[in-house]
RNA sequence: GGCGACGUAGCCAAGUGGAUAAGGCGGGGGUCUGCAAAACCCCUAUUCGGCGGUUCGAAUCCGCCCGUCGCCUCCA
């Protein structure tokens, strides 16, 4: 299996460190819901480790919680509320978005502010060991104790020194060192330290947690590109000064950005879709699909008719994974060789791209052979083991939320069904009992919709209701191959958006996308 | 200014020296179906931003040019 290390700018052969990988993927911040480029890390890294583990490795994945710095003091002050009342918040929000995207939880996330004492006792050690210094109540990391500082983002301190948008601080001894205890300001929240009242700078968190959850050194660190300078460089250059161990991360895997347009979609540039907003349109297969279709390290581009694209993609792979006639006698369709280029694919520094390809050629193949008689159940075995266990779909239709939808039908049923009722009307006197009782079934769920009240909860469980019974009507005039008011029905149901289907398992609905 | 990535069909996107340039979406035609839908079959890049070069052979290597983007500052 080959990996990507930033480090090393090139392929390598993965090999773990110890019997347990251990996996650190910088987290988020949160005073602000996640956005579709998190999704995208994150989605990813589910992907790393879900691989990690079909293969056959014990992965420790661990994800910090920054809940203290600069921002967060910020919107909470904006918002009028304290830091953990906002940080909490946006936290309990970020596991609904993980839980709705199938993204694995990892085995800890652990928040910054529980760490203080780790990081003050990294910060210490720094300073005994001559790679940090007080000025005032702030202490900043010396960079040029450091000789291999730039390793990871290949680039010189002389190169970085010459940079014209590097701010001289006032107090530093050299313009690219950084902070690693901030003195805290009259009402911000700190702790007591021995520089003096103050929170944690911007990178040590990652080391600390890192340290204490996996050990002084880990297999896997993974993140953004964005965060290959200077938060991983940072990383770095503390972490191995403190604990004298080099490397601190064997492998160095980072995803490209999303991009939003012609730019990335960033907090600060406020060009962005958050991921509830996005699971409002999309089902959680289809965001999947849309971040996997490319290869991790490319910047990917947000764009609805991608997203659309990929959403009939997860449609089709549903419809390819789902039920069919159980046919034990047919031949059987093998599966073994779409499973070896999955794992080829994948081997490949994760070739999420090829192994859809694959995904796909499976559901192509099960249609094909079980409309020739054959026996498909291996091969959907595999279909859902790999796109479920590995690639982390839910092979589940699209969840519609937040949209009028059944509100609009109640509304025009009424309307709808009084144009068709002349056609019905003519068979109402009918002698076949199967469409009386069915038109009767369709005038009560009628009448419930109706008798509502507006703020009645049960919307969806009364138009429901009403879509089966119309259904099952329009098979009683099948089976009485009565077709024009069958096609009737299926009309009027096609303009309030349902589709019918007639499959061999019987007629199903579907809202229309 | 420094460092880096990328430019493949209408759209998204693999492939990075060799035999017919994956896959998805869309489009066209067909099979099936009472009619649809879904599914399946066929077609949809003689060509890989442009121009040179290396090679028996290049989308793949080298050079130049054009274009797009990222990082260098909080950021997945």
């Amino acid at each position: 299996m080959k990996v990507f290390n930033t480090l090393s700018g090139q392929k390598e052969e993965f090999v773990p460190r110890g019997d347990v990988v251990t996996m650190y993927v910088c987290g988020i911040n949160p005073y602000a819901d996640a956005h579709i480029g998190h999704a995208m890390s994150y989605i990813f890294f589910d992907v790393v480790r879900r691989y990690l583990e079909f293969r056959g490795y014990r992965v420790k994945h661990v994800q910090n919680i920054t809940d203290i710095e600069d921002n967060i003091i910020a919107h909470a002050n904006e918002q009028g509320v304290s830091v953990p009342e906002l940080t909490q918040k946006y936290v309990e929000r970020y596991d609904e978005d993980i839980e709705a995207l199938n993204i694995l939880r990892a085995h800890e996330y652990p928040r910054a502010m529980g760490e203080i004492p780790k990081i003050i006792e990294i910060v210490q050690g720094l300073v005994e060991k001559g790679f940090a210094y007080a000025v005032g109540g702030n202490v900043y990391f010396r960079v040029r104790n450091v000789p291999d500082y730039g390793k990871l983002s290949g680039r010189s301190l002389e190169q970085m020194r010459a940079g014209a948008r590097i701010e001289v601080g006032a107090d530093k001894e050299d313009p690219m060192d950084f902070l690693l205890w901030k003195e805290a300001k009259p009402g911000e929240p700190s702790w007591d330290s021995p520089w003096g009242k103050g929170r944690p700078g911007w990178h040590i968190e990652c080391s600390a947690m890192s340290i204490r959850y996996l050990g002084e050194q880990i297999d896997i660190h993974g993140g953004g590109q964005d965060l290959v300078f200077p938060h991983h460089e940072n990383e770095i250059a503390q972490s191995e000064s403190f604990t004298g161990k080099k490397p601190f991360a064997k492998y160095w895997i980072h995803n490209g950005l999303l991009q939003m347009g012609a730019d990335k979609m960033s907090k600060s540039l406020g060009n962005l879709i958050t991921i509830r907003q996005a699971l409002e349109k999309y089902s959680a297969d289809a965001i999947r699909l849309f971040i996997l279709s490319s290869y991790y390290r490319s910047p990917l581009t947000y764009s609805e008719e991608t997203l659309e694209a990929a959403e009939r993609g997860a449609e089709r792979l549903l419809g390819a994974a789902a039920g069919r006639v159980p046919r034990p006698l047919g031949a059987k369709l093998e599966a073994d060789t779409y499973r070896e280029r999955f794992i080829e694919a994948m081997d490949d520094d994760f070739g999420t791209a090829q192994a859809l390809a694959v995904i796909f050629e499976i559901a192509r193949d099960i249609n094909r052979a079980d409309e020739a008689g054959m026996d498909v159940s291996d091969a959907q075995h595999t279909l859902r083991e790999l796109g479920s266990e590995v690639l982390g779909l839910k092979f589940e239709f699209r969840v519609y939320k937040d949209d009028s939808f059944y509100a609009e039908y109640a509304h025009e049923i009424d309307m709808k069904w009084g144009s068709i009722s002349t056609i019905i009307g003519d068979t109402r006197n009918s002698d076949d009992k199967a469409i009386k009782e069915a038109i009767d079934k369709v005038d009560s769920t009628l009448a419930s919709l109706r008798d509502r009240t507006d703020s009645d909860m049960e919307l969806k469980v009364f138009v429901e209701a009403n879509i089966e019974a119309q259904k099952d009507l329009r098979d009683a005039y099948r089976r009485a191959r009565q077709f024009q008011p069958a096609d009737e029905i299926r009309n009027v149901l096609g303009e309030l958006g349902v589709v019918l289907e007639d499959t061999p398992q019987g007629t199903i609905w579907k809202r229309k996308r």
